[in-house]
DNA sequence: ACTTAGCACTCTCCCCCTTCGATTGCTAAC
DNA sequence: GTTAGCAATCGAAGGGGGAGAGTGCTAAGT
């Protein structure tokens, strides 16, 4: 399956000025540009060969090449996955991250708004959800005599809400005690492990411990939870959606928020990448785009995955780097606060 | 200033059923559909009379009528704030919010959703922010030995969450304590009276209180926090933005999420509504736009802006009785939490 | 003073045609 | 395996031209 020679060479610049310019690549643009030794017409032929193995299309009889999902894939092998990123934007997201490094909410918007500038498409990041959520702390603030807002803090540093309502008065020093109490039979349990726990409690605490088992439960549901999207405008004014109606479908997609659910991080270590191209994708809405996705994190513990979102003509070479080093920063950083 | 008789009815007409249409008016349409009984002729003569004083245009010279902002002004001070959302509508989303009405966060996506459906256009919901953010509760918990993880409940029921690192190790009890003892010191204050308290405290404790200060000043600062956006790709399968780059730069503008701060919400009451048409608002990527704005809540304690966002060609009568009914329940559900 | 009919005029939209330029595919020679 | 040459193909751009929609104007009617 592999290209030999010039016919790889000659793939991989119709890729890259594709990649670049968005026109289909004229035979005469290949050698002229690139300084190959041959005529136009001896890449014509290895073209002819190209198109025959699926490589390349033409839009039209008389147009220039244009690279097929198969060579983007190919494209994305030759180069790799160990594509360092230039140390000046190193240096530039390190200490964006640096100085927000407080706030994990803060970092991941940062990080989204910086990865979608860099790469000029939609920036992805998923929080850093544990797998399988697990209790860590409970609290309880009264804000009405029979009403108590419930705050939930699971592993990951993920903070939940919700208001619950008593049958009863119930002062402040009873919910603190209460929260106490739950903390410390609770901790570190998922929701599995709290219902199927027996102790005995009393009527509010069977109901705020209720409560913790649906939050904790919706949480795993969702399992990346809703992405921080960063770039769409930066994507949308690329080229291909110029006076393109598709482009309606994917910002719709992009907005009901659940569509990462299906694609699967399975099978993927920490520092490797997946790249989904073209018709790779199972949302028909992605199937004009290439998504290219890491996780980060601890795996099983808290981890997310970030990602970027862009034509199947995007800069892989880019995102990879830009998606290895970011991936890399926030699984240090996650490390450290877990 | 007001039109009479048969001169309102033509530009209610022509506004109403540009409206619908998007394409120009033209007299003929008007006098066939809405069975006046009088001549084109006649009305192309009141059409003349509307264009001198500015409330209609033509986009060229043998095109039907398009209302101009000023027509869409006087359009809705015609119909007035006053509109009832059909009883039906009324029920769908009352019983929807009545369901998750446990979660804050929960309450104001589905609103969000709903009202963009309603609307086919934006919706725009901020969270209740305090427009003095008051200190109600704190809580510590220990994520390793020297961090821990500082969760801050605000008045308006809102939770902050920041990682704080301690010079020291320090245990969950000591946090425990350390949080209940300024949660009872702090109790109802705003980030300034926090700042000029001068209770004696330990190096930790301030350490703490500092951060406290700095995360409520933070909350006050961003007015209105970033708001919940909905209906994005419905605005834009608009007609205006088919094949429009401008679209891109609503985009932009909107996902850069502070632009909201710049619309005075100032003098208006609960249950009153702004509409801003076009060039009367000061963005310059929103003046093709009209802004329908809406207060909720507890003005000066926990209060937010409920609005849609679409094309000055939106249907005005349905936007601004949503927002009505919309605006009361948010109304209603955060004065029982508060 | 208001309304109307009639008509010329204007402008867009769509279709067809042509031209131009770019680029390929093929063939035959090297 | 490579090249030159050449016909064939296709899209983009531009130029009519006709159809249709709609107005503005004028002069007559109420």
């Amino acid at each position: 399956m592999t290209l030999k020679g010039r016919r790889e060479t000659v793939l991989k610049i119709i890729v890259q000025d594709y990649i670049i310019g968005a026109v289909p690549v004229a035979s005469r643009a290949i050698v002229d540009k690139h300084g190959l030794e041959v005529s136009p017409a001896t890449i014509r032929n290895d073209i002819a060969c190209l198109e025959e193995e699926g490589y390349i299309t033409h839009p039209h009889h008389s147009a220039g090449s244009v690279p097929t999902d198969r060579a983007y894939r190919y494209y994305v092998e030759l180069i790799g996955e160990n594509i360092e990123l230039p140390s000046g934007e190193q240096y530039l997201i390190y200490h964006l991250l640096q100085e927000t490094r407080e706030e994990i909410e803060q970092w991941l918007k940062l990080a989204a708004a910086w990865l979608a500038r860099v790469v000029c498409n939609v920036a992805v990041i998923t929080s850093p959800g544990t797998t399988r959520s697990r209790f860590k702390h409970l609290d309880l603030v009264a804000l009405q005599d029979f009403v108590a807002l419930l705050v939930l803090v699971l592993y990951g540093a993920k903070v939940k809400q919700q208001v619950v309502a008593f049958d009863r008065r119930i002062t402040q020093d009873e919910l603190t005690q209460l929260a106490n109490k739950l903390t410390s039979i609770y901790a570190g349990m998922a929701s599995s492990e709290i219902l199927a726990n027996k102790v005995e409690l009393s009527p509010e605490e069977k109901q705020v411990s209720h409560c913790l088992v649906k939050m904790i439960a919706a949480e795993d549901k969702l399992e990346y939870g809703k992405p921080y999207l960063d770039g769409l405008h930066l994507m949308l004014s690329q080229p291909e959606f110029a006076n393109n109606p598709k482009a309606l479908n994917i910002l719709e997609m992009l907005e009901e928020g659940s569509w990462l659910g299906n694609i699967s991080c399975r099978g993927l270590n920490k520092g490797e990448i997946k790249i989904i191209i073209g018709e790779e994708n199972p949302e028909p809405p992605l199937q004009d785009l290439s998504l290219i996705i890491s996780p980060y994190g601890i795996p099983d513990k808290a981890s997310g995955i970030v990602g970027v979102l862009g034509p199947k003509r995007m800069d892989y070479a880019k995102a990879i780097s830009s998606l290895n080093y970011l991936s890399l920063l926030l699984s240090n950083s996650v490390a450290e606060y877990i």
